[in-house]
DNA sequence: TATGAATGAGTCTTCATTCAT
DNA sequence: AATGAATGAAGACTCATTCAT
């Protein structure tokens, strides 16, 4: 479709230049559309940056389906959800980049909507650890308090992991599960992590 | 000194409306200050930014030197650095969101000179990492890789580490710390964790 | 005839938006057509502006012509005029509040033409108050003026005079034709008014 | 006062193009003004639209306090309203040109605003009208209607009375008065009229 | 008849900054 | 140390209209 080539287009230029500092004119040259044409599809600039979050929010939701289909204990699950999640930001670095630095420029409903889905999948994150501390396989441990050292520990990629890049989202989510994961382990764990 | 009181009052209306989106006027209002009179004392806008970033990096590296002559093992270092890293977050939340949302708003020396001073603070992360593996205290680790991840872990907490709030810096430091050491420590290392 | 039914309907919008305020989308929405369509029966929006304005003058002049075919003394005949005036603006609120609210937005030929026929009009009226000084019905006074005077009267009641209201355009026209007959009339006339 | 100057020339380019056909450069123009500067005195076209809105109704309301002060029969109320309402007309044609034509585009408070003391105005005539009726001066009639019968006479000389031209706002006001006068006059008043 | 993508000049408004006072 | 008028480029967005389909 049209419209998602322009979404797009623009994911890479704000990325690039920030929201607030990219004007609608170097949308319609770097989509090399006349302002009437670009406002055809998009609506508004503030719709594009929707469109830019929904993209990335698909992308990490459907991710975490796919983990929560496939099973296992919690320190499996936390692994595939990183690789998942590192795979979204490795394929999406520009969308990513967006999503995290501009998301207060949202207003209104979309804010709303954007705030509910982005606490929808922290809490799926959040209930791995639950579920980890009530089997015993992680030690005892403010569940919330984790899950956001884990959020940050992969979100924070965003500045560095890029697809054209050397390292592939799984040279970074392999180490990253073994730190976290021995970081978070029961007292009874020592043996086979790896 | 009055620009430091008009350099926090920007980062508090930085943080709060983004930098782009905050004109001159409102920092005008917020100071109770004509233009004439604000540029008096900012030069321009950007300089505005540039000091709110120095404000951050300044006390950053404060911490970091303070760390650096207290000496330790580098898991006592490394813990040192979190709990300071994270008092300045929890101090300057205001700037420290500007710091981490509107750095690339800055343009030509500055933007170079910022980005040096980000680098030399994550160097020194990484050398704690390094001293750690070369020491067999810390696992056979990419030293580099390892630090991102957590600067990450640390950094990410601006989204909800507020002065205000119930939370207190050493509150999240410690479990930040227990995770991230027990999860690159070394295999002999099965005692006196805490 | 499918042009005529859009012009109604521009007239409507127009009405309540203003001309100039209104937008073709809004036109092709309230028409149920698309951009193509609507510019195939309706030419240009100012077309759509002179058809609403040459409705107006083709029911105003009608009625003019039935008024000067029906005769009668000139007080009979500004009676008639009266009622067959504010039967129009009864009948077509939203064409004559066009027509009085916009007519400056008409250019080049149709401004001249429009204008040509509303001077039509109006001399026609003030030949009935020529007549009525002549025969020494009315007093000695400018017919132009008074002319002007009886038009005012009469159009602006656009404003209120509506087809859903509770007045009808004869319970507005007798008592004006009484109020300005009386106030027109020559000094021989103590008798029979109606 | 550099504001008022701004509204009276906007009034004169209003009345001539139209508020809505105006464009701001075209006022910047007409002012010789930048289009920052211009906004420095203005804040917005639409509170351009509503000074030009006060200044005539603050006229006119002068005009019927006047009036009021005055005091006198119910029929030379109504001659005095006259001329002072014409006297405005005469003065500021532009003004009063796009306070008649333009109204509808005032939006939210201001519009509220104008369309109270527009009213209050209305009502003020009404109570002449009632007051006749009351003492038998005037013959029985509807209030309302012939107040706006005698305002649609006065109001609509917006069309052709201007300051420049061979008449005055007392040529018209005159001729006004005696027909609306003798138009309403009660039977007994044969007598001593103009 | 009808569609809807495309145009590009136009809309009102705000921007950071300067400068005479 | 401070005012606030002025600048003029840029902001996001809408306009009436055309044209290939």
């Amino acid at each position: 479709m049209r419209r998602q080539a322009i979404v797009d287009t623009a994911a890479s230029v704000f990325a690039r230049r920030g929201y607030h500092a990219t004007g609608i004119t170097e949308l319609c040259v770097a989509n090399d559309l006349g302002k009437g044409a670009l406002y055809h599809y998009i609506g508004s600039k503030e719709a594009l940056l929707a469109a830019i979050h929904d993209r990335v929010m698909d992308e990490v939701m459907l991710g975490a389906d796919r983990v929560a289909e496939a099973g296992g204990t919690p320190s499996q699950q936390l692994a595939m959800l990183g690789e998942e999640l590192l795979d979204v930001i490795h394929r999406y670095p520009d969308h990513v980049w967006v999503f995290l630095h501009e998301f207060p420029a949202l207003t209104g409903e979309r804010a709303e909507q954007f705030q509910g889905r982005r606490r929808e999948y922290e809490r799926r994150v959040e209930a791995v650890f639950r579920a980890g501390v009530d089997t015993g396989e992680f030690r005892a441990l403010d569940p919330r308090l984790t899950a956001l050292a884990w959020l940050g520990m992969h979100n924070y990629t965003y500045l560095w992991l890029k697809a054209g890049g050397t390292l592939s989202a799984r040279d970074v989510a392999k180490p990253f599960a073994d730190i976290f994961i021995r970081g978070v382990a029961g007292p009874a764990e020592g043996h086979d992590k790896g």
